[in-house]
RNA sequence: UGGGGUGUCGCCAAGCGGUAAGGCACGGGGUUUUGAUCUCCGCAUACCCAGGUUCGAAUCCUGGCACCCCAG
C-alpha cells in the first residue's frame, strides 16, 4: 500500500537513494531539506547551497516536491548549546547523537507529521524491525557504514514513524542506484564533520565559542612537558595538536592525552598509543535511552561501543539508581571518554545507550600487550 | 676569564674524511555523519661563524662566538 512519506533530503547520495527506493515502492514521497546552521564553512564555501542544489536536482529527476525548513533555532538551543557546555566542562560530547534525538527525530518528525506525513524516512544505515510487537533498531547491513550508534536514543514512538529504506543495502549499491538514476551526487564524497555544520578545523572552531584557557601539560608523575591552550580543546587518547617534539631522555614514541585535571587546569600526557593509563575496564553512564522504552531492570550481558565504528566489545551492564548504569568490559578499553556515548548491542540489535560519565578500573585489569 | 664538555631540521637525535639516518612535531591526502584514533605522502644543497688542510670535511686543524659542568 502506498503511504505519504517525507524524506529528509540532504543533497547526499544516501538520502537521494532513499527517496528513489520509496518512490519505486509506490509511495507518495515528498523531499524535505533542512538547514540548521547559518554560516559557511572554513573555506568560505556555502555548502548548504550546493547541497540544496543537489537535492533539487534529485527531486526534479524524481519528479517529487522538495520543501525546505530551517531548524537553526532549535539546533542552536537543543544541540549546540549543550555541545558547548559539555566542552566547557572538559567533556567530549557527540552532537550528532543529540541532533538525531532533538532535530531529525523530533523537530523534523513533528514538522513532517503536521504536514500530513505518515512516516519520515532518512538515509541512515540502520534497520527497523518489528519483533514480538516491539520495534527494534538493527544495525545497517553494510558493516562499514552501520550508523545505529548515532540512533540509540530513538524510542518506540520514533521508530514507529520512521523508515530507513537503505539500511539493508551496501554503500556501493547505493552509488550504483544513484548513478543509474542520473543523480549528480552519485559520486559525491561522503559528508563528514558535525552534521549540518560540516568539516572544520576543530580547535579553531571551538575557539570561536570557548576562549582559550592556557595551562600546563604534565606527565603522570608531574613533570612539566609544555603548555596547552585549554583543556576543552583536547580529548582523551588524542595525539594531534599537542605539539610535543623530542624530549631529552624520553623515548621516540608520540605523546597522547591521558587525562584532564580540571581543578588545576593540567593536561596529563604520556607516550605510547597503548599507555596503560589510557585503559579502563569499567565505566558509568547516565541519561540512558533504551529503544524498548523500558528502563534497565536486570544485569545484562551484551556488547558495547564506546565510540562510533568501534568493534563491539563484550561487557556486562549493571543498573544503578538515578537512571545510571555501570558497564564492566571483559577487556580493558582504550580512552573511554566522558561525554561520548556508550551504545549497547546484542548481535544486530541496538538496545540503547547512555552518556559516559566516568571511566574506572574494577581491579580485574588484564595485562596489556605491549605495542 | 683555571680546567672539562657541547654546538647537525621547530624538538630529540644518528653521523667519527667520501658526498646529511631515524623519531617527534608540523603540513597535506585517505578513512570517518561527533571529537579522537589509524593510515599515506611531504618536510635540512645543509651541519654555530670565519679561515685552513685535502680530489673530497658535519666529520681534521686554527681562531672566534654561544651554552653547559667542575673549580674559583
Amino acid at each position: 500500500m502506498s503511504h505519504n512519506i517525507t524524506v529528509g533530503i540532504s543533497g547526499g547520495v544516501d538520502s537521494s537513494a532513499t527517496a528513489l527506493k520509496l518512490l519505486e515502492d509506490g509511495h507518495d514521497v515528498t523531499g524535505l531539506f533542512m538547514k540548521n546552521w547559518e554560516e559557511d564553512d572554513d573555506t568560505g564555501q556555502c555548502t548548504a547551497l550546493e547541497d540544496l542544489a543537489d537535492a533539487q536536482q534529485v527531486c526534479d529527476k524524481l519528479e517529487i516536491p522538495l520543501k525546505t525548513v530551517n531548524f537553526s533555532a532549535e539546533y542552536w538551543e537543543n544541540v549546540f548549546e549543550i555541545f558547548l557546555s559539555e566542552y566547557q566542562a572538559g567533556r567530549t560530547p557527540n552532537p550528532d547523537i543529540l541532533c538525531n534525538k532533538e532535530i531529525k527525530f523530533k523537530a523534523f518528525l513533528d514538522f513532517a507529521t503536521d504536514l500530513g506525513a505518515e512516516f519520515v524516512a532518512t538515509g541512515h544505515y540502520a534497520r527497523i524491525a518489528q519483533i514480538d510487537g516491539q520495534y527494534r533498531l538493527l544495525k545497517g547491513l553494510d558493516k562499514g557504514k552501520d550508523q545505529s550508534y548515532f540512533l540509540y536514543t530513538l524510542g518506540q514512538q520514533q521508530l514507529a514513524s520512521s523508515l530507513f529504506p537503505i539500511g539493508g543495502m551496501q554503500k556501493s549499491e547505493i552509488r550504483n542506484l544513484a548513478k543509474k538514476a542520473g543523480f549528480n551526487n552519485h559520486d559525491k564524497k561522503d559528508s563528514t564533520g558535525i552534521c549540518f555544520i560540516g568539516e572544520r578545523k576543530f580547535r579553531e572552531f571551538l575557539q570561536r565559542f570557548l576562549p582559550a584557557q592556557p595551562g600546563e601539560m604534565q606527565s603522570p608523575d608531574g613533570n612539566a612537558i609544555g603548555p596547552h591552550q585549554g583543556l576543552m580543546y583536547y580529548t582523551l587518547g588524542q595525539r594531534q595538536g599537542l605539539g610535543i617534539g623530542g624530549v631529552k631522555g624520553a623515548t621516540e614514541e608520540p605523546w597522547y592525552v591521558l587525562d584532564k585535571n580540571l581543578e588545576d587546569n593540567i593536561l596529563i600526557v604520556g607516550q605510547g598509543h597503548n599507555h596503560p593509563l589510557l585503559f579502563h575496564d569499567m565505566l558509568e553512564a547516565s541519561t540512558l535511552d533504551w529503544v524498548s522504552d523500558q528502563p534497565l531492570k536486570n544485569v545484562i550481558k551484551c556488547t558495547a561501543k564506546t565510540r562510533y565504528r568501534q568493534m563491539d566489545q563484550p561487557c556486562t551492564v549493571y543498573p544503578l539508581d538515578k537512571g545510571r548504569c555501570r558497564v564492566i568490559f571483559d577487556q580493558p578499553q582504550r580512552a573511554i571518554t566522558p561525554g561520548q556515548s556508550v551504545v549497547f548491542y546484542q548481535d544486530e540489535v541496538c538496545l540503547g545507550g547512555g552518556v559516559i560519565e566516568s571511566a574506572m578500573d574494577c581491579g580485574q585489569k588484564k595485562s596489556l600487550k605491549a605495542g
